[in-house]
RNA sequence: GCCCGGGUGGCGAAAUGGCAGACGCGGCGGACUUAAAAUCCGCUGUCCCUUAGGGGUCGUGUGGGUUCGACUCCCACCCCGGGCACCA
């Protein structure tokens, strides 16, 4: 009995798949490289190699890259196809402490599970070509750029990024300053100063978020909603550290421009324009009374006149200055906390500020808090002394820290001047209906001098002109986006290639000492803490010291002990790819114009979680490898697809702790895990809700074929998809059904050497038809189905012919690639199906002869008529009057109005 | 609150202005079998009528609209998922 042996058969094409090299891709110049075929660069996002594994829910976009980088193979394309790992960061770090081995071995033993899983599921990577970002040959390059960066400056002029040494050029021939100062006139230690204030990586004293319990600082990306670490969920705090920052800000315009010459879903766009939250609005500065003056950013220059009262953040480095000793006349009660003088007060104000973590300032419903300071800011338009609070409602991160309130055109003014009794005044005229408070929409200003009448965008270019020619300001742009916080505390990660001389000044790693390798240490675990006031260690600081000191020129340096985020090795992996083994370049510039094209990465596809993170940081990188000129495309991902999730049931116990949903049983209804009851839940398969499916498991009962074939067959890939085990029976029994009706019980082939014919060829044609076209465009639930249909089809037969057996092979394989080589051979072919030709139509016999017409009366159905696909409209519609069955609805009456859209419809309304 | 995405049989889904529910799971009936599994064949949205051939009716979250015709386009709303959220 010869049956479909899926175990044999996989095993089996995988190893002579390998044997074969068969996925290796040449680069130009190499040998057997094709010039003459179009190009195709197909990108999955790498894993993190975690200690647990695969589970079916990872590969679901790896397996819809595999099967489309397939299909173009076959269609003649010089498919690059690679995968590697991104292995660098916390979770590995933290998993290699939780069990006291050194990261490299727990990364080494991941690594190996998943490639021994990848390399389980048939897909078609070139391996050759694959690494890990800790692998010492790919961080050099890491290093390398970051040196890049160091060695950078941001020309305003030109918007692009500039070896600093032409900076230098230009400061010394007098066509530029250093901030208002002439080169000439700045000692060495200040050039110095001022050059490494340039620099796109710099080092900056800023407000970071500092997570203890992790013991490093992270990147805004990298801290939730509610104030905690995204890893781990640590509490995280505000505090001013020197750390290592890159001036992504400098980008901003043109990654939010560039959004545009993109193939991505909207809601990324959207995201990363969120994120980088660019707004246009002028700085307006107003007099304190008795003190100097103060600056604000406002969106609505426009309603200047209605400004009657201004917030600094508590925070702000002016409010020392400017606090009153005593309370001045006209102090409402509510405006003190009660407390005797101002100094005491705001000092009161900002201890309870400063308490507040974010996520209770969010408990606290934006109820409005605040203290006045006891001074007084001149408006200059309308010349009132307006007083100046704290409120924490005013963030020291955005803008200038400070704000001029409006009231009448702004919600949380509003609520701010009710509670604190402070005067409304309207400068937009709501619509007679308008009954709110604040008004922000259109309208004509009022109660605002030479700007009344004027709608809102012609106020505003007035008064920005006015403030221009007074001196009081001007127009500008501001933007939500913070520099990148690059520096962590942590030890698995990429060493900064700096030196710290001992006045201070920095100095890079000659390139020629890359990769400037982490040192061993006994001791990896990092500095972490309960405590928030715990200074930051670098874990590196345990390393021995001939490796923390150098000495160069009989100076001595100490080494840069931060390492880079997780986030650093991933930002140009895809570069690596395309020249893995170049000891001499990041990439070198053939395979790099080749491979990357006109518009990058063809098809990248990986899971939204990244829509800010991830794709911000390599699109900036990206562009600063542009403009020095090391690539050749503006943006790193031309076209950006996010496959869906797989869920799955998850079960919680009585204390609502997750139990492993294998272990799970149900009866009746009822679920019970140990024989205790527990609650169904659902939601995303992984580690947290201890509910992954181990594909190992499913390929032992399966095979490989049949998963693949599952998780497109579920439904499209941007859709996220409830995994059912049961369900699988459905691909599997299409399967075996596949192999019966080519293979008999013997082991005889069950075909033909007749050519197909009739509705058979028909049909065939068809399937050909659907299934390229849902190929190219990713569908490949419905492909699966047309071929369901197909094989279906070729069920009853007792001999399926030739020329059917063969093609429904070659359009099966992208998705099923063994169980089409393993029969595609026993049909006779030598070569191997991953290189056969795709089939093509026959237009003649997919555009049929006749047509099934709907006549409607009356826009409902009322029969169906088979004609000619060349039917004439007054053939048409004799044949759909004549009809007995719309007899029956006209009456025999001739109808008032006839729509015939030829052959499909014809529609009479009588 | 704002911005995305979604809501179609018992379930996963298909159809993007022209026959709603392709394909798969599950279910029901039948064949094969001592039996079961596997396999194969048929049926499977609702309700009503039926002379048993069929015929009709309602039906894509809700309500309205545009159209000869709407799952598809427009308006309002409800629900689910995700993102952002005192960003001036």
């Amino acid at each position: 009995m010869v049956s479909y042996n899926f175990r044999e058969i996989e095993q089996r094409w995988q190893q002579t798949w390998a044997d074969q090299g068969i996925y290796r891709v040449p680069n130009p110049g190499d040998e057997g490289f094709d010039a003459d075929k179009p190009k195709l660069y197909v990108v999955d996002m790498f894993p993190y190699p975690s200690g647990s594994g695969l589970h079916v829910g990872h590969p679901l976009g790896y397996i819809a890259t595999d099967i489309y980088s397939r299909f173009h193979r076959m269609r003649g394309a010089n498919v690059l196809h690679p995968m590697g790992f991104d292995a660098f960061g916390l979770p590995a770090e933290q998993y290699a402490v939780e069990t006291g081995i050194h990261p490299r071995e727990t990364t080494e033993k991941n690594l190996e599970v998943f490639r021994r899983q990848l390399t389980a599921f048939g897909f078609s990577y070139d391996w050759d070509r694959s690494f890990a970002t800790t692998d010492p040959e790919y961080y050099k390059w890491t290093q390398w750029i970051f040196l890049k960066l160091f060695d950078s400056w941001f020309d305003d002029v030109t918007h692009k990024a500039r070896p600093i040494s032409e900076l230098v050029t230009e400061l010394e021939s007098g066509d530029r300053d250093a901030d208002g100062v002439a080169w000439m006139n700045l000692t060495d230690a200040d050039r110095a100063t001022f050059l490494d204030s340039q620099r796109l990586a710099y080092i900056d004293e800023v407000p970071v978020n500092w997570c203890p319990a992790l013991g490093t600082v992270l990147a805004n990306e990298e801290v939730t909603p509610e104030g905690r670490s995204d890893r781990g969920d640590f509490p995280v705090y505000r505090r001013p550290l020197r750390q290592w920052m890159l001036r992504i800000t400098a980008y901003a315009d043109r990654l939010l421009d560039d959004l545009e010459t993109l193939e991505w879903p909207e809601s990324v766009a959207t995201m990363q324009r969120n994120w980088i939250g660019r707004s246009e609005g002028a700085n307006i500065v107003f007099d304190i009374e008795d003190h100097t003056q103060m600056r604000v950013f406002t969106t609505r220059p426009d309603t200047v006149f209605g400004a009657t009262y201004m917030v600094m953040a508590p925070e702000h480095p002016l409010v020392d200055e400017i606090v009153a000793d005593t309370w001045p006349d006209g102090t409402k009660p509510e405006w003190t906390l009660g407390i005797d003088d101002p100094k005491t007060a705001v000092e009161a104000y900002r201890l309870a500020a400063s308490r507040k973590s974010d996520l209770e300032r969010q408990v606290d419903e934006r109820d409005k808090t605040g203290v006045f300071t006891g001074a007084f800011a001149i408006n200059p338009l309308t010349g009132d002394s307006i007083p100046i609070f704290i409120a924490d409602y005013v963030l020291m991160g955005y803008g200038t820290g400070a704000i001029m309130a409006v009231p009448g055109q702004d919600e949380r003014d509003w609520e701010f001047a009710e509670k604190f009794d402070l005067p409304i005044v309207r400068t937009v005229q709501p619509p007679p209906e308008f009954e709110g408070d604040a008004y922000t929409g259109p309208g004509p200003a009022i109660n605002s001098g030479f700007l009344d009448g004027l709608e809102i965008e012609d106020a505003k270019k007035r008064i920005i002109f006015w403030l221009e020619h007074n001196g009081a300001g001007e127009g500008t742009v501001t933007y939500k986006l913070r520099d990148w916080l690059f520096s962590r505390q942590r030890y698995w990660g990429e060493p900064i290639p700096i030196l710290h001389g001992p006045n201070g000044e920095l100095k890079a790693v000659p390139e020629d000492q890359l990769p400037l390798r982490l040192p061993e240490i006994d001791d990896f675990r990092p500095n972490a803490s309960d405590d928030e006031d715990a200074e930051p260690t670098p874990s590196l600081a345990k390393a021995p010291d001939d490796w923390k000191f150098v000495e160069i020129d009989g100076v001595t340096y100490r080494r840069e002990l931060n390492t880079m985020p997780q986030w650093a090795g991933s930002c140009w992996y895809y570069l690596r790819y395309l020249d893995p083994h170049n000891d001499d370049e990041l990439v070198s510039e053939a395979a790099e114009r080749y491979w990357m094209g006109e518009t990058g990465v063809d098809l990248y596809v990986g899971g939204v979680e990244h829509a800010v993170l991830h794709l911000l940081y390599a699109r900036f990188w990206h562009k600063v490898l542009f403009d020095l000129g090391y690539v050749g495309t503006i943006e790193p991902f031309g076209r950006l697809i996010n496959q869906g999730y797989i869920l799955a049931d998850a079960f919680q116990d009585s204390r609502g702790m997750f139990v492993p949903a294998d272990e799970v049983v149900e009866h009746n209804g009822v679920f019970t895990h140990n024989g205790e009851p527990v609650e169904r839940q659902f939601g995303k398969m992984g580690k947290s809700l201890k509910n992954s499916v181990n594909p190992d498991d499913v390929f032992e009962e399966y095979g490989v074929d049949t998963l693949r074939i599952y998780e497109m067959f579920m439904g499209p890939l941007e859709a996220s998809r409830p995994w059912s085990t049961k369900d699988i029976v459905g691909t599997y029994r299409f399967l075996q059904r596949l192999w019966r009706n080519y293979v008999d019980g013997e082991g005889e082939m069950l075909v033909s050497d007749e050519e197909s014919a009739g509705d058979l060829r028909v049909l065939l044609h068809r399937t050909i038809e659907a299934v390229t076209k849902d190929m190219e465009s990713l569908h490949f639930n419905t492909a699966v189905a047309r071929l369901f249909e197909l094989n279906n089809a070729l069920v009853p037969m007792d001999r399926i012919p030739r020329d059917v057996a063969n093609v429904m092979l070659r359009l099966l394989a992208p998705l099923a690639p063994h169980i089409c080589e393993e029969l595609w051979h026993m049909l006779g072919h030598d070569g191997s199906i991953v290189v056969a030709d795709w089939p093509t139509f026959d237009t003649s016999l997919t555009t049929v002869a006749s047509a099934t017409m709907v006549v409607q009366v009356n826009g409902k159905v009322r029969d169906r008529i088979e004609v000619p696909v060349s039917i004439t409209e007054d053939q048409a519609v004799a044949l759909a009057l004549s009809s007995k069955k719309v007899l029956a609805h006209t009456g025999g009456n001739q109808p008032r109005k006839v729509i015939a859209k030829l052959p499909n419809v014809v529609s009479l309304v009588v």
